[in-house]
DNA sequence: TCTGGGGTCCTAGGACCC
DNA sequence: TCTGGGGTCCTAGGACCC
């Protein structure tokens, strides 16, 4: 058995939690840059706004003082999220971190608990009583039919935040009266074919042939379908595999015309994504860029173009990583066009302790460079933005917006000026 | 005027091997 | 006239997730 724990508006949930007076207001948290709508509370969702629109779609509402706004600020929901997620490690014995704001608990080894929804209502409990986040349970045979469990969860109040679809006969009523796109692993384009040959519900969908299925569509959407069935397809995870691909994009606080801050934000994307990288003890052997114009855009001259430089031995290092981003980003700039958004990809990840070497190129991961990134990470983990590249620009002013940004309620740094002291 | 960031998995097709 | 069978690896693009 399964149990999908999912924070309610997270991250609305979370800039509430520091602003008691807002209960009960319609609170949305934006995305980067102010850009889109990436989290509304329950009184957000009743004004209308809908998920992922634009904020100046719904600025009239804030303008109006009817919706208090906040920049997004993932300092703070990953220091919650994580006291969520360390919670619910202490109630039960296997728990998957799926997102910033989920976990799927293997509930297999709790046999000695009498009851699941009792066991929903205790997490759910425990989650408000020691954090203050709202979460919802849904619990079932497979991960598919738990996080169906959780919509239900949320979606019908008298389950008082807690499903559990084992019972008999709650799979099937669920399933019939829920429709195919709010399952687990079905997006946009297949529900569009699925209506197109009567799939219009959950039901219908696990009613289907699941070989046929899958040679129409895939072998996902097969899997979809017997999970739905509570056959299980999905296994769990405690570990969470290693990263494949460490990616650092951001959208320009304003367009860009010149290759100066377009060099700037290269550099800094590139530093930013080798910090990650030294973060999950892995070293790179592939870096990547793109750069592009807003594709929105209905009269404006369109580009898009990316680059990839494979290196023959790998690294961690942030200076031949940016070095090598810069050298990309000469080869597809173009003059010209408003650049809206470029980003740094770092592929071929291996692990930074059993790595392969080229048999005819010097190895990067030299102890002179290895010591080096340690000391800079240590005094950056000390002080923000405590020794950064003379490239990556001071004043930075393409940086994104956040003009709605809540304080450090959780979190500190230490600035710059105590070093200076 | 104004539209995020960071990921995963799967498939088809090309190039290549014996 | 007529040209096999069985594989692997890599990449780009699509679909999906939060």
């Amino acid at each position: 058995m399964y149990a999908l724990v999912d924070c309610n508006s997270f991250y609305a949930s979370c800039e509430r939690l520091f602003r008691p007076e807002l209960k009960d207001k319609a609170v949305v948290v934006l995305s980067n840059n102010d850009g889109c709508v990436v989290a509304r509370s329950a009184e957000a969702k009743a004004l209308g706004i809908k998920m992922a629109v634009p904020f100046f779609e719904v600025r009239e509402f804030y303008e109006r003082g009817q919706l208090q706004v906040f920049s997004s600020n993932y300092a703070l929901y990953g220091d919650l999220s994580a006291r969520v997620m360390t919670t619910l490690e202490e109630l039960v014995p296997e728990v998957e971190v799926y997102s910033i704001d989920e976990a799927f608990l293997g509930l297999s080894g709790m046999r000695t608990e009498p009851d699941l929804t009792e066991l929903g209502h205790k997490i759910i409990k425990r989650i408000n009583h020691w954090i203050g986040i709202p979460v919802g349970v849904g619990i079932a045979e497979t991960k598919t039919l738990a996080k169906l469990a959780n919509y239900a969860a949320k979606h019908y109040p008298q389950t008082q935040g807690v499903v559990d679809l084992s019972k008999p006969g709650w799979r099937e009523r669920l399933l019939k009266k829920t429709d195919v796109s709010e399952v687990w692993g079905v997006g946009r384009r297949t529900v569009e074919k699925l209506r197109a040959e009567d799939i219009y519900t959950a039901a219908d969908l696990a009613r289907a042939d699941a070989e046929t299925m899958r040679r129409r569509y895939s072998v996902v959407l097969e899997r979809t379908i017997l999970e739905l069935r509570g056959i299980p397809c999905i296994g769990f995870d405690e570990q969470p595999n290693p990263k494949q691909q460490i990616l650092c994009s951001r959208t320009f606080s304003h367009r860009l015309t010149c290759l100066q801050p377009m060099q700037e934000a290269i550099r800094e994307y590139a530093v930013r994504a080798a910090e990650k990288l030294r973060e999950e003890k892995r070293l790179t052997s592939s870096v990547s860029i793109y750069i592009r114009t807003n594709p929105n855009a209905k009269f404006e001259m369109k580009y898009a173009n990316g680059a990839t430089y494979p290196l023959p031995s790998p690294t961690n290092d942030s200076r031949v990583i940016m070095k090598i981003a810069l050298r990309l980003l000469q080869g597809i700039y173009r003059d010209g066009y408003r650049y809206m958004k470029a980003g740094v990809i770092l592929n071929a990840l291996q692990p930074e302790d059993n790595y392969q070497a080229d048999l005819f190129n010097p190895d990067l991961c030299t102890t002179k460079s290895l010591q080096l990134m340690k000391t800079l990470d240590q005094v950056n983990q000390r002080f923000h933005r405590g020794l950064s590249f003379a490239g990556q620009g001071q004043k930075q002013d393409w940086a994104m917006q956040r003009q709605h940004l809540s304080p450090r309620y959780t979190t500190s740094w230490r600035e710059l000026k105590v070093v200076r002291a």
